[in-house]
DNA sequence: ACTGAACTTCAGAAAACTTGAAATGATAAA
DNA sequence: TTTATCATTTCAAGTTTTCTGAAGTTCAGT
């Protein structure tokens, strides 16, 4: 009704308003009528509507207030659920945050310019007990534990190999990796130490340095005091000066997977969100650099 | 629909918010469906509507928001057109002004809280003028000439009379006071000189004294300067020192009305107003302070 | 696996809305 | 003033939307 009035009023007459309003004029004749009934005054000075009545002013002022109002509300609201706009709350490994997301983030961010995306990086488990606490939506993890609490969407497959710096003999070496651990001076990291093969084991029972944090890491070999095993991803933060070999036969490797509780419906722009790096990612093996490309 | 939804996520099942909306519970189903299928996107947890999606919460927050919004709309419109609320400007002769218009806008505003009165005083011919200009909505003058762009409503007819003070030797005088003119000392005053009387003409012509404002007016009288001769509403300003004594013989009266622009409609706050005061007044004559009582 | 309450689906019924034709009313030209 | 024209309203009939009650399905709690 009062988006008919409305068109009537800044129309000035009811047939064009009719056009406009894609109605038969009777049809906006019949409606204008209601709501003068309803308002119990008439809103137009004589019958041709071209000046409006005292009330009619009023009204008319009301209503375009209260359409636009109602306009932005409903296009708020289709946005949301189309997930062109929201909030995505999500923690991420450092070493998918540093080397992936970006890129990731970038080609959402242009899609979806109205969605809000709150990044963290922290380790596996504080990513997890986030997401129980429900202060984050999504969580990028690595070699997570299946749970009926968490849905769990495999991202790739991130391979083990041996890091040491490019004028290291090993370089040079392209099988019996290894055979050759045994050899190579071996700086220990929490990282390594879930793999499970008995030359590594040997080689991490003998090793004589054990450092947790990856830039140190990369730092001390980078500095010749030996080599270490870790995952592909991780040396991607690394300079030229640092080579990294695969492992094979066999081959080992992380899981990267996608978390989110299973509990709770996830918001559009969190579940576009998901959708987007799970398709870009899903299983995707090899090279990290070429898992994706930007477009 | 936003209303269903509503009424549904607040209730928490489906069963009493049909019941609360006056609906079968299938016809709540229906239109959740369809909004849901509008947005895309499911609005509960499960098929029991207890728990609310992401975009549940969101669409419940945003359409509660709205639906207040738009029902706080609605309701100034009614009151306005029902005249429950909006702005009357008024223009009003001071004689008037100053002893009925009290106790009318007392009894007026105590039934409609929510209108405005503007009220000014000036004389009709300014009443008229600003009536025309659309700088008020209605008028009350006296004597005022018909006119094809004025709706005019009679409110009062007011006797003229003689004023004198209270010793005055007239003020024992029942009859014959026309006669009685031309031996007092009469003060000439715009108001009497348009009364169509020969005995007052010729007592006007012999008049030593003129005085405009009413103030001053009743103050020679007052002072013992002689007596004049008044409207009654005009007398009713003064206090118990000033007698008023009406003509008869034949009667004199100028008229009070209410005028109004034929060319638009009044506002429903204004229409109110004019009926209101015209159904106190109407038609009424005699002394003023018989005219009506206040509730 | 069973039970009962909550919800959905479906076909028919009711209500609301829309239309085109004809009547009415208003404005402008003759 | 009359006539012509155009805008608006009214009316009956058609169309769409919404509603209902019965029957079917799902789910939580036994």
């Amino acid at each position: 009704m009062l988006r008919v009035f409305v068109e009537v009023a800044r129309a000035g007459n009811l047939v064009s308003a009719a056009d406009s309003l894609g109605r038969a004029p009777s049809a906006v004749s019949m409606t204008l009528k209601q709501l003068e009934a309803h308002l119990g005054q008439p809103l137009f000075e004589s019958e041709r509507k071209s000046h409006l009545t005292a009330l009619g002013a009023y009204v008319f002022e009301m209503a375009n207030r209260e359409l636009a109002h109602f306009d932005r509300t409903i296009a708020a609201l289709t946005d949301f659920a189309g997930a062109r706009s929201g909030d995505v709350r999500i923690a991420v490994v450092p070493s998918f945050a540093a080397t992936i997301l970006p890129n990731l983030v970038l080609e959402f961010t242009a899609a979806s310019p109205n969605v809000r995306l709150d990044i963290h990086d922290m380790d596996s488990a504080s990513i997890r007990r986030e997401l129980d606490r429900e202060r984050i939506d999504l969580g990028i993890v690595s070699d997570a534990r299946q749970s009926s609490d968490v849905r769990l969407t495999q991202l790739a497959s991130d391979r083990f190999g041996v890091v040491m710096r490019s004028d290291n003999p090993l370089a040079k070496r392209k099988k019996a990796l290894w055979q050759a651990l045994a050899d190579a001076d071996l700086i220990a990291n929490p990282l390594c130490e879930r793999i499970d093969e008995p030359r590594l084991r040997a080689a991490l029972e003998s090793a004589r340095l054990r450092v947790h944090n990856t830039t140190t890491l990369l730092a001390m070999v980078r500095a010749g005091l030996g080599v270490t095993v870790l995952p592909e991803l991780v040396c991607q933060q690394a300079d030229a000066q640092i080579v990294f070999r695969a492992l094979d036969n066999p081959a080992a490797a992380r899981r990267i997977d996608l978390i989110s509780r299973v509990r709770d419906t996830p918001s559009p722009a969190t579940a576009s969100f998901a959708a987007f790096v799970t398709e870009r990612l899903a299983g995707r093996e090899g090279a990290p650099s070429e898992w994706f490309q930007l477009t």
